[in-house]
DNA sequence: TGTTAGCACTCGTGAATGTGGAGTGCTAAC
DNA sequence: GTTAGCACTCCACATTCACGAGTGCTAACA
């Protein structure tokens, strides 16, 4: 670890003080409250030289001359690092049993939202998984009427796609079954990256072409599955930053709330944390290391969770940069655990 | 109308052009402004008789003394009303054709909230259909694999829901059939609340209960049924109301927001809307009137579209009492219009 | 009788100024 | 290596002040 070549155990400790002391008071702290606060026993003069330390390493710094020490990203990234090392220890205290079994997984992910933003003052976001990579597991054609069929595409993990298609002349009952048989012995267990158009073609040609309704059928089914946008993002506790002055004047205020609102920006967070394979799964972006730009004065924190089948969920906490990093990161991890067990459960 | 009671027409002419300037400028307007801008050529001492009265009288209040004059609620509300009574006029102005025809309710429902967010500078909020009332049009069961079942059911305005169900043992493919027949013969053509438990538990009567699977598959899809609470509501440009500076104080901001992000309390808004019914379907709330008290310094401005089969969705700006009333009526107009025709278009 | 000019008065806004305190860096002594 | 002491910096906050926009009232005018 960096942090051995050029912190001592000292500089290390009142570094640490200094986050701890900011993370609580979002204040700038000076020499003095440290030497109170910390149990080194030693006089704000110590202490102040060797803040003078800290800050040419770069580790902390002085809005303004005369005023106390606030951890840069470099100082808060070291603190991170330190804590996620800390391994998951123990994880025995009680969050609340918000969780209740709810079947349907857009209401469970909703509510773990807003369950991490209440136990944490931040704000939250929680990714329905996204299915690319997912395999199809059952299709089905059915007639609602003489003029409308109804298509069902069931994906890994029971994610239920569905799409109405007009048709001109109705479907015969053969036709019907013919065309139910076709589909699933061909596309079933496939991916959904491996059905393509040329797949499609395919299964015209040997559907016959006896009827351009068909035709007609088969595109619209290729046209449910391909779209593999419907990955939805659920939020909560944005007000939350309202709570953290250095975040709230309007500026920042409406950057971080519209990042919120139009979810394209999550979305791009959401693919950037899936693709980077961390061991734990957990991510912690500090000020600019967010690749979303609106929350660049923020810490993004994120997580991912499995729901089998290759299919990954996000979640994510966005707060100030004196997070209180401890906290969330616990957070986290039980929320992913909880997550992983009740979607393993199901299955 | 009050208006002719105990207002004549200059202090009419007065009251309006008072309103015009302040939805311009945001300021308190003074009686020298309305002495240049209005064309009655009246020294602004006159006006500032008029003011008085119109204070008086509960139209315009001062901030403090020495300030210029800002519409009250009533002020406002009155000027509303005349611009309701100038009918639908002319629809003839310009607005971006941004809404494609998508196929997908809910996109087209996304991106109307976007476009009236962009065209108005509001907050914008759109509900989906409200389906209390509606229509089972088809039901169906499948199996996915042998140990769940997928109900695939249809409502007017093909609306679509699903649930999987799981089974300990596989449903023989007669009994599926038999069912699903039932069921359609049973159910079809009824609303939702005329299917209540006393006729699920005669149908399963009806289906003999050899097997308790079947009991347990027609309880859930009971359940689907019954759980009418998927409105779903789209909501953008919240970040707007940072335009306004009246309403981009911390408090106020956070209010305002979080009802935007706590959908409950635009479901409250919703159903008010639904539930009033004008010839119009337009309605304005200004200040206190609002049925939701976080946007007690806002004014709310909704609408109902109409999708067939008695279902209606709500859309809705939300913006600052000084709105400009106008425009925001004819969009919303226009948009009311566009999505009755696409709907209708459809069906 | 309605309109207007004039004037004294009010009060918020924003700039200028001053003060206190928190915090620093440096030096000299321990 | 640690600490006390001191001069210095600079923000935050309060105070003051002048300005200007706006009002209400009165008296004169058409």
């Amino acid at each position: 670890m960096v942090s051995e070549h050029e912190l001592n155990e000292r500089k290390l400790t009142i570094l640490h003080a200094i986050i701890k002391t900011y993370l609580e008071t979002g204040e700038p702290v000076g020499s003095r409250t440290i030497s109170k606060y910390s149990d080194l026993n030693l006089s704000s003069a110590t202490i102040r030289n060797e803040m003078s330390d800290l800050e040419e390493l770069g580790y902390i710094v002085q809005p303004h001359t005369s005023a106390g020490r606030i951890p840069s990203d470099k100082g808060y990234r070291l603190y991170v690092d330190m804590l996620m090392e800390k391994k998951e220890q123990e994880l025995n205290e009680k969050q609340e049993q918000m969780l209740e079994k709810a079947d349907k997984m857009e209401k469970l992910l909703k509510q773990a939202a807003k369950v991490l933003a209440n136990s944490t003052n931040y704000a939250t976001m929680v990714s329905t998984p996204m299915n690319s990579a997912n395999k199809l597991k059952f299709i089905q054609l059915s007639m609602v009427d003489e003029e409308q069929v109804i298509a069902v595409i069931v994906l890994g993990g029971n994610v239920i796609k569905n799409k109405i298609i007009n048709v001109e002349e109705p479907l015969s009952n053969e036709n019907l079954l013919k065309l139910n048989m076709l589909l699933n012995t061909t596309l079933n267990g496939m991916s959904i990256e491996e059905i393509n158009l040329g797949l499609i073609a395919r299964l015209k040609e040997q559907a016959g072409i006896h009827s351009e309704v068909i035709g007609n059928v088969l595109d619209a089914v290729a046209d449910v599955i391909q779209i593999d946008e419907d990955m939805q993002i659920y939020t909560s506790g944005t007000t939350n930053i309202f709570k953290y002055p250095e975040l709230s004047d309007k500026q920042s205020a409406q950057e971080i709330i519209s990042a919120f609102e139009e979810k394209q920006q999550l979305t791009e967070l959401v693919t950037q944390t899936l693709s980077k394979e961390e061991n734990t799964g957990i991510q912690v972006y500090i000020g600019d290391e967010t690749p979303v730009q609106n929350m660049k004065d923020c810490s993004v924190v994120t997580a991912t969770y499995e729901l089998g089948d290759g299919m990954k969920g996000t979640i994510g906490i966005i707060g100030p940069k004196r997070m209180d990093y401890e906290h969330v990161l616990k957070s986290m991890k039980r929320l992913q655990g909880e997550l992983d067990e009740i979607f393993h459960k199901k299955e």
